[in-house]
DNA sequence: GTTCTAGAAC
DNA sequence: GTTCTAGAAC
């Protein structure tokens, strides 16, 4: 049988223990060390299920709890897994979950069973590499070498190899492809620049920056210049690459959920005339509000010193088809596409 | 992120 | 019958 543990990951106190398929209620108490008037003496009831690897997440305060930037909601209840962040409320005191062999329990894997969940989630469990169920600052030089000259890890890394055990091993590739020299279209001291290994577009690059950044969430005031540098790169490429940048329209954004690590500039024309485009998510993570503008990502950082994503984004995916340029509805991808060819420039 | 495919929609 | 979508698996 597996223990379970509750990480606070800015070490506020050592790790909590949640017993298997036992409740366990926390909140402003000495044992979270939490002091915050906002935060419930009973915020969430925690209850893991170390057989499946996962925790059921129940808010019961008012102010919101989260897991990863998704609020959960007074009175609703979401699952967690092994690599998924809790914010205790309102995006503060952050915690992870790691699953681990009981010690004290370690004869009585002989007729017990390993976590049975379903097969991607025993894979997912089984990924973990030793030494990274706990996330610990030591480690951070071990994560991902980049080939910039100012590789600089101002953040602790565990957040992306969590990021590597819930999406898979995939959700890495950008790490190396932005390595890859056969990729890269532009490099300069801060960032690099790919052409979108499956473009949505005519044209589509992603702007990466050297620094491990993992998501939106990571960024804060002190990334303005480097967000501003990005942009500054990007209008560059179109200029240098694109014969008809005069004509063709071009959007430089960020998905509010991205599937793949690593912040990503998308710089991608309006033409959406490509092969890759095949879906609904497809389409509608680049027109619609799932698309932040990359002005106004540096804006809220400006403002607000992070980047928030509204609640219900993910929604936006399933919306309904319409033309990015005059709002036309379309039921079926091949019918959108056979209508974008009366917007070859992406622009009325 | 993509691929694969069951089954819904036509 | 074919086309298309959506969800699981990776």
């Amino acid at each position: 049988m597996s223990i379970c543990l509750l990480i606070s990951k800015n070490g506020r106190h050592k790790p909590i223990n949640l017993p298997h398929l036992q409740t366990v209620v926390l909140g402003r108490s000495p044992e979270t060390t939490i002091k915050d008037k906002k935060c419930s003496r009973e915020q969430v009831e925690l209850k893991a299920d170390c057989n499946k690897g996962y925790i059921s997440v129940k808010q019961l305060g008012v102010n919101p709890t989260s897991v990863d930037s998704e609020v959960v909601g007074k009175g609703n209840q979401v699952e967690m897994r092994s690599g998924q962040q809790l914010h205790m409320v309102n995006e503060l005191y952050p915690y992870t979950v790691c699953f681990k062999e009981d010690p004290s329990n370690s004869q009585s894997s002989v007729g017990t069973k390993r976590p049975c969940g379903p097969a991607s989630e025993e894979r997912e469990f089984h990924r973990e590499p030793p030494g990274h169920k706990v996330p610990r600052k030591t480690e951070d030089s071990t994560q991902c070498k980049h080939g910039g000259s100012t590789s600089t890890n101002t953040r602790p890394e565990s957040q992306t190899t969590e990021k590597t055990e819930t999406l898979g091993y995939w959700s890495q590739g950008l790490k190396a492809s932005m390595q890859d020299p056969k990729m890269q279209v532009y490099k300069d001291d801060r960032v690099v620049v790919i052409m979108d290994k499956y473009p949505k577009a005519h044209y589509h690059w992603l702007v990466l920056p050297w620094e491990s950044i993992p998501s939106l969430k990571t960024l804060h005031r002190g990334h303005c210049d480097l967000l501003r540098h990005m942009n500054q790169v990007a209008d560059r490429i179109v200029q240098q690459q694109c014969p008809d940048a005069g004509l063709l329209h071009f959007r430089q954004g960020y998905h509010a959920i991205p599937s793949m690590s690593h912040v990503h500039l998308h710089v991608i024309s309006q033409d959406f005339d490509s092969p890759w485009l095949k879906n609904k998510k497809h389409w509608n993570s680049f027109t619609t509000d799932y698309f932040i503008e990359s002005q106004e990502v540096i804006q809220m950082l400006e403002k607000d010193g992070k980047v928030t994503v509204k609640q219900g984004t993910n929604e936006l995916l399933k919306l309904p088809l319409c033309c990015h340029v005059c709002g036309m509805a379309l039921s079926t991808i091949p019918q959108l596409k056979e209508h974008l060819k009366s917007h070859p420039y992406g622009r009325l």
